[in-house]
RNA sequence: GCGCCUGUAGCUCAAUCGGAUAGAGCAACGGAUUUCUAAUCCGUAGGUUGGGGGUUCGAUUCCCUCCAGGCGCGCCA
């Protein structure tokens, strides 16, 4: 990674200084820069201009072809040619992790009704990011929280009843709290011709129908889980119980209005937290601080946690759960990703699933493929709003840039191709030293930025910036290829550009796969 | 009222930890193919970065304030 051996090299002479490395501008010349001036500068009282032009001479490595100070301070390293051809020898390997482990728990959804397509975007975000990590030397793996057990099961199941009533003619009345929507009608129809009709067998039933369908819609949008957890099981480890135990030795709880309050308070909530009611039934806190002690105690060095937007108001008082119970709370990070607003006839749908107004992501796959759905979620970042106008998700699945990128890839195969056809294969040992153009160069140095894109990604766990950087290299290919041909008369210089753009299919390749895209040989 | 997120070109969005003359795509207009995929490329046009103040050598980025929008604030999850 070019930026990390520029770090590395000013860091040795400036141990104190933490060195950022940007890119430089198009119309200047360089590839890296550095700050660092300023920053030396801002302190000792002299020009930035002086200290850069002290800094320049001193820095020096066959990476580095030329140091350029440019007023009012910056340092910009021209990257030898040399280096950058040898580059392309190398194999892509990164490693961030050291092996750390990371569990990331994602998606989630409740099983009284279809994934929906704000899960989508976690789904699509949590998905990338596993691949990521593991890309980068992380052992990361996915997990789905199943909140088999409490309040809205028990609303399900008798949503389900009332349904079954109602087809039956009886007389029907879903609690106003219940489930509303028509998806239950079908499922209901389905329960009661198996001759289901005890609540609780309905709720197990309907609960397994779902993480069912939960599993098979997450498959076709290409995300799969290592871990389904349940409620239920937390319960039967007796951790729940554990939990309460300790937090009452610690007197972190204290009974009032006949329930039992967790002292939230204490770790920088706005109020303490009810974890058992007055009706003796437990909230969804005292059973999740319990889960959270499960993969604590499965061994993970970092928990991840992926949240709608709703739930950004819990996080202090879980993370305070974990504190309470003696872990340090940067063992775990929560990723709220933010809501995403559906457009129908120019309008916002307000979406609920408890009042059955909502798309589901079966919906959405059917109108729009797959590729399209995951790159657009891919767009933004965790922390934007993303608006999904469905009426015209069509027409921009179109112009979707992630035809511009597979479209890239899939000239690149056709051209290997041709080259195969006249008799040309890749070369193993290619005469790079052919490579000499503008275009060229560009190309080379968009794909040797990559891990760099990488790394930016694990550093702020937030995967967009993929989608961003393979649509301007996929650019550079296509400018490239405008100007150039690769298979021509002359063998060497065209067995050099097979090679370079062997190598820009094989990043774009795997580009891709990290956000979950197809590659198809042909367009 | 409190908390979180957002406001950048006509539209959808970028701008990497505070960097250099704020960039792409779409839409509009004008061009490019005897040769490896035209789902491509070139050109033209488009801006008081919501307003105001502050910090800084430097602010779209950080702080304050105001305006506008979304979401959350339960002994539901």
């Amino acid at each position: 990674m070019i930026r990390q051996r520029l770090r590395n090299l000013l860091t040795k002479l400036y141990p104190d200084e933490d060195i950022v490395i940007d890119y430089v501008p198009k119309d200047k010349k360089g590839d890296y820069s550095t700050n660092l001036a300023f920053k030396i500068a801002s302190r000792t009282g002299e020009k930035p201009e002086t200290v850069a032009e002290r800094i320049a001479k001193k820095v020096k490595d066959p990476l580095i072809a030329d140091t350029i100070v440019y007023p009012p301070g910056f340092i910009n390293f021209e990257i030898s040619k040399k280096f950058l051809l040898d580059s392309l020898f190398e194999p892509l390997e990164i490693n961030l992790g050291n092996g750390k482990k990371v569990l990331i728990e994602f998606v989630s959804v409740n099983p009284t009704g279809p994934i929906n397509i704000v899960n989508a975007r976690a789904a699509a975000i949590g998905d990338s990011l596993i691949r990521v990590l593991n890309k980068t030397g992380f052992k990361a793996e996915a997990e789905y929280y199943i909140n088999d057990q409490g309040r809205q099961t028990d609303l399900l199941a008798i949503s389900i009843r009332e349904r079954i009533n109602q087809l039956k003619g009886k007389k029907a009345k879903i609690p106003e709290d219940g489930y509303h929507g028509e998806y239950l009608i079908d499922l209901a129809r389905e329960v009661d011709s198996k001759g289901i009709s005890e609540v609780e067998e309905i709720r197990r039933f309907a609960v397994n129908h779902f993480i069912n369908e939960h599993k098979n819609t997450l498959k076709n949008f290409g995300v799969e889980f290592d871990y389904w957890i349940r409620e239920s099981d937390v319960y039967q480890k007796g951790l729940v119980d554990k939990v309460l135990k300790i937090l009452n030795e610690k007197g972190l709880t204290y009974n009032k209005d006949n329930a039992l309050f967790f002292r939230a308070t204490q770790f920088g909530d706005t109020e303490d937290r009810v974890i058992i009611t007055s009706q003796k039934r437990h909230t969804y806190l005292l059973p999740d601080i319990a889960y959270h002690l499960d993969k604590i105690s499965r061994g993970y060095d970092q928990l991840i946690n992926i949240w709608g937007p709703d739930h950004h108001g819990y996080i202090k008082r879980l993370i305070g759960g974990i504190i309470a119970l003696g872990y340090t709370n940067d063992l775990i990070k929560i990723i709220i990703a933010q809501e995403v607003k559906l457009k129908r006839g120019g309008e916002y749908i307000k979406m609920s699933k408890r009042a059955g107004t909502f798309t589901s992501l079966d919906q959405l796959l059917a109108e729009i493929p797959k590729d399209v759905v995951r790159f657009f979620f891919l767009t933004r970042s965790c922390s934007q709003h993303l608006d999904f106008d469905l009426d015209l998700a069509r027409k921009q699945s179109e112009d979707n840039p992630v035809y511009y990128v597979q479209y890239a890839y899939a000239r690149i195969r056709s051209i290997i191709r041709f080259a195969r056809e006249k008799g040309l294969e890749l070369p193993e040992t290619p005469e790079l030293s052919l490579i000499d153009k503008e275009e060229e160069f560009d190309l080379l140095k968009s794909i040797l930025r990559f891990p760099e894109v990488l790394e930016d990604v694990v550093r702020n766990l937030d995967p967009y910036p993929i989608t961003y950087y393979l649509i301007d290299l996929a650019r550079n290919f296509h400018y490239f290829y405008q100007k150039y041909r690769v298979v021509g008369d002359d063998r060497k210089l065209s067995g050099a550009r097979l090679f370079l753009v062997n190598k820009t299919a094989q990043t774009i390749s795997d580009g891709l796969n990290l956000i979950g895209v197809s590659c198809p040989e042909r367009m």
